[in-house]
DNA sequence: TTATTTATTTATAATCGTTATAAATAGTTT
DNA sequence: AAACTATTTATAACGATTATAAATAAATAA
């Protein structure tokens, strides 16, 4: 399954004329096995046993490659460090205000506040970014535990 | 108009204890009268010939103030400068993707989002995000004539 | 009013995520 | 193998924001 999401991958940079460089198989097998949306930081953190000598502005460099090729999607959260979301489908992110896991979910059709924010803006509209801010199950039941 | 939303928030603020000096009324006053979405720079900028001594971090400083006691939203984007708006009513933001515009639109009800996220990932929900982007009416027009 | 207490401001240094730069290295083509 | 080019590495720089500590101003008490 994920073996080919990342044969996939490698075919895209391929066909743009990206080289495939060890590390770039390294932190793309990493976004699709951890399923996650990890941060460069945390890429760099998990590959620097493999990688001793790689620079964390590889991982940044290799990111917005990625970035630009339509792979990976970047998350970025004002002061926070962004992240980085391997695409597979759309969809969106609930974000648990407490401990900041990131869960995906998916909801059809926002089109419609698309064409009411033309409408009422006079803007062309290219694309929308819905979040959803909470408490995850494990936060919420620690904070009950406490009570 | 915008003098009894400054004596609201002004009330505000001295109900919670906070003292009203003349840095913060300048900045709140600017925040309420120029409409828009500016950053701590530009507020800082703003008001320097009036203030030449005030420091940065004044503005940071009261910008937070401001934002615990309700009376500021942040809105954070990324790697760029977050923009602090003054909250009147509860509204979205479409952003103009050449120039930087925010323009605000209303929108209701999007609780049906919150719902199902809710539903479908055990989070308890608190809040959401939404954003629009495109591209204004006068870059739009800046674009065509270019053609 | 004056003294005392406390909040706020100022000036400046530090932090952190990210990007720029330039030299070194590795991959590709001739 | 030689030449060319993309990529990596190491390091410095950047920009927004925050931390710190001394100076100042506001509020309160005497
Ligand atoms: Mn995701
Ligand atoms: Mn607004
Ligand atoms: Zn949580
Ligand atoms: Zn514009």
């Amino acid at each position: 399954m994920s073996d080919t999401q990342l044969k996939s991958a490698l075919d895209t940079l391929k066909t743009t004329g990206v080289r495939i460089t060890p590390q770039r198989h390294a932190i793309l097998e990493y976004l699709i096995e951890t399923m996650s949306h990890p941060t460069a930081d945390d890429i760099y953190k998990a590959l620097e046993h493999k990688f001793p000598n790689m620079s964390v502005a590889t991982v940044y460099n290799n990111l917005r490659v990625f970035r630009e090729s339509g792979l990976v999607r970047e998350l970025t959260y004002g002061d926070n460090a962004s992240r980085f979301d391997f695409v597979t489908t759309k969809h969106y992110h609930i974000i648990c205000e407490s401990c900041g896991k990131i869960v995906d979910f998916h909801y059809p059709g926002l089109d419609e506040v698309e064409h009411l924010a033309a409408h009422v803006t006079g803007f062309k509209v290219n694309s929308h970014r819905l979040e959803v801010y909470g408490t995850c199950p494990d936060c919420e039941e620690k904070a009950t535990k406490l009570q």
